[in-house]
DNA sequence: CTCTCATCTTGACGTTGACAAGTTAGAAAC
DNA sequence: GTTTCTAACTTGTCAACGTCAAGATGAGAG
């Protein structure tokens, strides 16, 4: 299969909302796979249906993505890109130095709670392709800021290359932050629809991260980031 | 198809333990529903399969389970059984009061990382039917024998009943443990396949533990389990 | 021996992912 | 402006799946 991604959209004037014929397909799987993870979940996810919102016929998706495992790995890229998004935008809207690990925490545990298929597909690893080499370069990236911010925030020095965590306290923290996403988003730690649910969620993380926090600051000082 | 394929005629040999009709077949079914998540991973599970594995017709697991949402519930149950011995031999065997916490988390990443694709199933909510007896008594159950020991170990008092948790601390070690679990069972802590590989997982969350138990342990003390 | 009914089988239906072969239309070549 | 080329998309097909309905069977009760 070839899964040839024409950047130029052979279409010029794209109409509105929807490419048709000839428009960025590819994008619009894209979406419509992310909807239907949103409405369906996991299990209600078919290519199929991806098609269908689309408007194609059922085998279109093959020529962009190969098969269903391709079109998961690419929302689950788009997912990684999104992720490193939000944890930037909370660290450059945080004043304290000291906080920074933290907002990006409570960042991730928000990504996970307001796209929670999309954030259980990214970790799923048996269904993705991991020779996806936008889907790598993202979860690098979402990972790298992690690094960054911890790097940041503890004034230690971290190889961000290295292919496994090494040092103990950072992937605590890592572990700590995932766990706690996971069991949100899971829902094992009460309903998790409502936005004012959602909230009371963040809350509870920024609480159990600055527990844990609390203990191991204070180590070197911080570095501008 | 009117081939006989019986491969063990229609009942070899009465076995004890349960009066055979066509054998114990629930039990039968959730043992190789385990085998066929071990060999192919949730995403190769089939209803399909796991009655040809037990030697039935593809129709014959709804006469016991419903559906495949049922079969994979009683498996899931039949994990947090296996997790909740995992978790209380490992509580008997550590001598030093101080270390059962972590004993008992060391224990847990154990299991996930022996029982990967069925660890998977337990906290995948969207697949299974919380209704089912079983399943929600097993899962309080592994539950409580956590919050049992933690209130051991920090000689404080937790509500076992409590349908959520409240108490930051007792979270953010739950979130600890299972966010290392989750992440060794995804890969992303490596390989995690030979029995090597896994000795060192669990060496690492023991020291990863450890080290996030050290700043936060002194508060009381403990009381006999 | 006969009856009975939970257990298991057979057969069928609609849906899915994947593959093969055919069609279409934009753009390049002439 | 016509032809040609080829990626993009469609149509058709297949085996496998989950589920349902109806039929078969055999172990235990009477």
């Amino acid at each position: 299969m070839k899964a040839k991604k024409k950047k130029p959209a052979r279409r010029p004037a794209p109409q509105r909302g929807k490419a048709y014929h000839h428009g960025d397909l590819a994008a619009a799987l894209i979406e419509a796979a992310e909807a239907v993870l949103t409405e369906r979940g996991l299990e209600g996810f078919t290519l199929r249906e991806c098609a269908r919102r689309a408007g194609v016929s059922h085998a279109a998706p093959a020529h962009h993505f190969g098969d269903a495992r391709g079109l998961l790995t690419e929302v689950a890229a788009v997912g990684f890109e999104r992720l490193t998004e939000a944890q930037i935008r909370a660290r450059e809207a945080e004043p304290k130095l000291q906080n920074l690990l933290l907002a990006t925490g409570v960042a991730y545990v928000g990504f996970a709670l307001t796209h929670p298929a999309q954030f259980q597909v990214m970790f799923q690893s048996g269904l993705l392709d991991h020779s996806n080499q936008r889907f790598v370069a993202a979860g690098r990236r979402a990972f790298g800021v992690y690094l960054e911010t911890y790097s940041a925030v503890h004034g230690i020095r971290i190889d961000p290359d290295a292919e496994k965590v090494s040092d103990p306290s950072v992937l605590r923290q890592w572990a700590l932050v995932h766990g706690f996403a996971t069991l949100a988003v899971q829902g094992q730690l009460g309903p998790n629809h409502s936005a004012a649910e959602i909230a009371g969620l963040r809350g509870f993380a920024w609480i159990v991260l600055e527990n844990a926090q609390k203990h191991s600051l204070p180590r070197g000082s911080a570095s501008k980031l």
